[in-house]
RNA sequence: GCGGACGUGGUGGAAUCGGUAGACACAACAGACUUAAAAUCUGUCGAUCGCAAGGUCGUGCGGGUUCAAGUCCCGCCGUCCGCACCA
């Protein structure tokens, strides 16, 4: 062997290997709905300028699948696209004087160019990016169909404004309070916007969760706690002064005799014209106000109040006077944005009663306590027990009481049984730029006129400016002037564009029949393609992109689009990837290849050797400088070495800590291998016709090879990609201990490296298919089958069998497979480790498991 | 605050069903080759006691079920993720 080809060569290897399956076009999909098909899917990236690391991971797990798949005799189709419109090539505008446009386009230039050089078995012709016309006018034209099906509707809702830039703020951009930009008190500010009534389907959104079997339990839970249905009743309280109702949600009616206080939210209607004529009142609201819109602020601040002065009675005993509050912790959007507070039976309604010293008056009794002396201890009672102090609801359950007061309520008309759900209509209106316009026209005699189909698409101006706050679609000089379709009136556009999730929620669909420049897919093609057989990407999309795509198809379904109503069957959520951290004693970060490493827990600077503090790994980001650019390893070991180390250590569902060390460690396997299978004596060898027979040692390797397909298969379909690459190194382990050199054994040795090429195929091709070139095969390894097990080899001759005494391991027996008990339960008895601890007597018991274990017990 | 997950050697992790804990790697250490280094190859590698044979302990902590628990149940502790205008 040569020095040159004794490493090898990957950069001009890699390249040559892409050509070819370029120009064999081995990656294209048909849409033939004579094959059975198998859609492979990983979420599309945002165009944000350069791959990341989670990017290589996330399409080198979906690569695995989709060339697994495809040597598995499936058609399979495996897209790549772009989610193109977004707010940070809007922020790229305003700080860098760039058109959002031109700085999407050459992002997505850059990144094609980066995830071409990792081998994926991707069939770009099925390309799509979402910023552009020939993508968004069809979801231009599905709004229009949802509005008209009832799917989409205008009300007002609160935004987080900026009273300085004079512009709505994503919750992204409020921190602590302020603006990002302009460091002022944020506002909240209500607008009239677009929402689209995924709450019509919020049953059927929860119930087939039961269907996803191939989810993640976590996504499903997530998903059943974020629509959470919950039943209850709507309860009205009369105001004292006006004879006007307060009407309020709960979910338990049953402790209705224990409520001390209503609660209303900030910007709740009754107190409106309050916050006019009362300063403290207008002052709190502001405060919170300045809370922003974001659940987690507004549930996480300390919980307040402040009295209206209101009061209202209550409705099974008008005689009793509830004082009604505005509290920071009641929100607009679930239910009624109105409470009653029970303080003995929750903690919040508890914590807030003793801040504000109101009566607690206990009416659920603890199975087992004495009513006539029970009292509550400093934590409100949230468990099962028997109303008490409760009037006609005295001793009932929980749940009778419900029942019973819900009866009540109704005959008194004081409220009804009701069903509400934590899910809320979805906002799609934004006020920005760089997003699909939404295809309405406003006039003042006609009202809101959707965009005739004729004039679809309305695409967005170019000529934009970005040098004054607001949205530059509002504006822009021209834009928004037009005539109104339906009177030919002067009239103006909707300035706002849809919520970057609108682009996401249907592209999967989209990639079936991207070249279709009529509709937005052929129903024929879409109803073949559909459902995507393995979706993968980062669980951070639990909920929202997943819910809302699942809601798309849903309203696409009854539009007519197309047939399916659940989009992913199977899905797949990976951990992040992470590094450990550099800092120096000034609290400055390094990134990793400004650092040099001393020891296992020193690291210094490069230049001035300044000692850094090595950090636990965390998610890589560029405010730590964690980041390790995919290219640089691209570069210096190769795809096939980064794929690999992607891939070996952890598993796929689990954070991924990417190390310097480890990625040698994948690069040192990739030679390894190279030198291991580049013998041609060995393929000479394979490729005569098989011996009759094998020696001992050439059959313990055929074993070896041959179970390795079996495992490897079964990980690669469970998605434990790491214990597959364990394998892997196993079977070129014992390749490389596997001393016989000819006749029967270097068949044997050829036919095991032959199955370790083509097992390593999905993880590591440009590799696999060099040495399968090199083994002699005229077609590509692309093109080759998966390789099939052959049973007979894959059961042992001798199997060991532990022996315990009392659960304590105390010796192994090898025996042949399947014994009878009692002959495996002699042989047990007559090891002298067990007989030195029976001293002679008999066991108490004995249990045997079949070809696994004894367990003698004394 | 609400919701969801995770916790095994120095490190990443393995352990279909409750059945030999630590596969496969990384790091470290020792050795071979080399003028030297790199690369490569060989060996050791959970803790502890012991010359050894072997013993004892050990899967975040405390209990429980079982012939047998990393795995099941109850209660804690810690870490991470999501929370509707980031994508």
């Amino acid at each position: 062997m040569t020095e040159e080809n004794s490493r090898y060569n990957f950069l001009e290897i890699e390249q040559k290997w892409r050509s070819r399956w370029d120009e064999a076009q081995s990656f294209k999909a048909s849409n033939d709905p004579s094959i059975k098909k198998y859609y492979v899917l990983e979420m599309f990236p945002y165009p944000s300028g350069r791959i990341h690391m989670g990017h290589v991971r996330n399409y080198t797990l979906g690569d695995v699948v989709a060339r697994y798949r495809r040597a598995s005799g499936y058609n399979v189709l495996h897209p790549m696209g772009w989610d193109s419109f977004g707010l940070p090539a809007e922020n790229a505008a305003i700080e860098n004087k760039v058109h959002p446009q031109k700085w999407t386009r050459e992002n997505i230039a850059t990144m094609k160019a980066q995830l071409q050089t990792l081998g994926l078995s991707l069939d770009w012709d099925r390309e799509i990016s979402t910023c552009e016309p020939e993508y968004y006018r069809h979801e231009q034209k599905m709004f229009i169909d949802f509005v008209k099906a009832g799917l989409a509707y205008r009300r007002e809702s609160w935004v987080n404004w900026d009273p300085v830039e004079n512009t709505v703020l994503a919750n992204e951009q409020v921190i602590d309070g302020r603006g990002w930009r302009s460091g002022a008190l944020v506002e909240k500010r209500q607008l009239s916007q677009w929402f689209l009534k995924i709450t019509e389907y919020a049953d059927d959104l929860l119930d087939a969760i039961a269907t996803l079997d191939r989810w993640p339990d976590k996504v499903r839970t997530m998903q059943a706690n974020w629509i959470n249905r919950s039943e209850g009743a709507f309860v009205s309280f009369k105001i004292a002064e006006n004879g006007e109702s307060l009407r309020v949600f709960t979910t338990r009616p049953d402790t209705l005799f224990g409520a001390s206080f209503c609660a209303v939210a900030a910007n709740h209607p009754l107190v409106a014209d309050l916050a006019n004529t009362n300063p403290e009142i207008s002052e709190f609201i502001a405060e919170c106000n300045r809370l922003g819109t974001s659940e987690e602020a507004i549930e996480k601040a300390e919980k307040k109040g402040i009295d209206t002065g209101i009061r209202v009675a209550h409705p099974l005993n008008p005689e009793q006077l509830l004082p009604v509050y505005i509290a920071n912790f009641v929100l607009m959007e679930y239910g009624t944005g109105a409470i009653f507070g029970c303080p003995a039976h929750d903690q919040r309604d508890f914590d807030f009663a003793t801040k504000y010293e109101l009566p607690i008056t206990p009416v659920v009794l603890p199975h087992g306590s004495d009513p006539d002396n029970y009292a509550l201890g400093d934590e409100p009672f949230v468990g099962d027990g028997t109303l008490f102090n409760s009037g006609f609801m005295d001793g009932l359950s929980v749940e009778d009481g419900k029942r019973a007061a819900i009866d009540a309520l109704e005959k008194n008309e004081a409220g009804e049984g009701t069903v509400t759900f934590r899910l809320r209509d979805w906002g799609v209106s934004r006020q920005r730029y760089w997003g699909c316009p939404i295809p309405m026209i406003h006039c003042d005699k006609c009202g809101i006129v959707p965009v005739p189909d004729e004039d679809l698409p309305v695409t967005l101006p170019e000529d934009v400016a970005f040098d004054q706050p607001g949205n530059p679609l509002d504006h822009h000089p021209t834009w928004k002037h037009v005539k109104c379709p339906s009177c030919g009136g002067d009239a103006v556009r909707e300035t706002d564009t849809f919520d970057t999730f609108f682009e996401s929620s249907w592209y999967f669909a989209r990639f079936c029949d991207p070249n279709n420049s009529d509709v937005a897919f052929d129903k024929d093609i879409v109803d073949y393609w559909l459902p995507v057989d393995q979706y993968i990407g980062g669980v951070e999309h639990a909920v929202l992109h997943l819910l809302y795509s699942r809601f798309f198809s849903r309203a696409l379904k009854q539009c007519g689009y197309l047939e399916v109503s659940e989009p992913f069957d199977g899905l797949f959520t990976q951990g992040m990837v992470c590094h450990e951290t550099y800092r120096s004693e000034d609290g400055k970060w390094f990134s990793p290849v400004e650092i040099e490493r001393v020891s296992q827990s020193e690291a210094v600077t490069l230049d001035g050797k300044e000692p850094l503090t090595i950090g636990r790994s965390e998610k890589m980001s560029k405010s730590r400088k964690n980041v390790v650019d995919p290219e640089n390893i691209v570069q210096t070991y190769g795809a096939d070495t980064a794929r690999l180390f992607m891939l070996s250590d952890s598993p796929p569902d689990r954070d991924l800590e990417w190390t310097e060390s480890g990625v040698e460690g994948a690069w040192r396997f990739v030679n390894r291998v190279w030198r291991l299978a580049s013998d041609p004596a060995v393929s000479n060898a394979f490729n005569e016709n098989p011996p009759a027979s094998f020696n001992k040692d050439a059959l313990a390797l055929r074993r070896v090879a041959h179970k390795a397909i079996d495992g490897v298969t079964g990980d690669i379909e469970r998605f434990h990609f790491n214990r597959a690459v364990a394998r892997i190194r196993e079977l070129s382990n014992a390749i490389s201990d596997f001393k016989g050199l000819e006749g029967d054994d270097i068949w044997a040795k050829g036919e095991a490296i032959q199955i370790l090429i083509r097992l390593l195929a999905p993880m590591t091709p440009h590799l696999a298919e060099e040495l399968w070139a090199g083994f002699g095969s005229e077609s590509l390894l692309v093109d080759t089958p998966w390789p099939k097990a052959d049973s007979e080899l894959l059961a042992d001759d001798t199997i060991t069998i532990a022996v315990q005494v009392n659960g304590k391991l105390r010796g192994t027996l090898d025996l042949t497979p399947d014994m009878p008990k009692a002959d495996v339960e002699a042989a047990a008895l007559d090891l002298d480790a067990v007989k030195a601890l029976l001293g002679g007597g008999e066991p108490r018991k004995v249990i045997v498991v079949p070809n696994r274990i004894v367990n003698i017990v004394v």
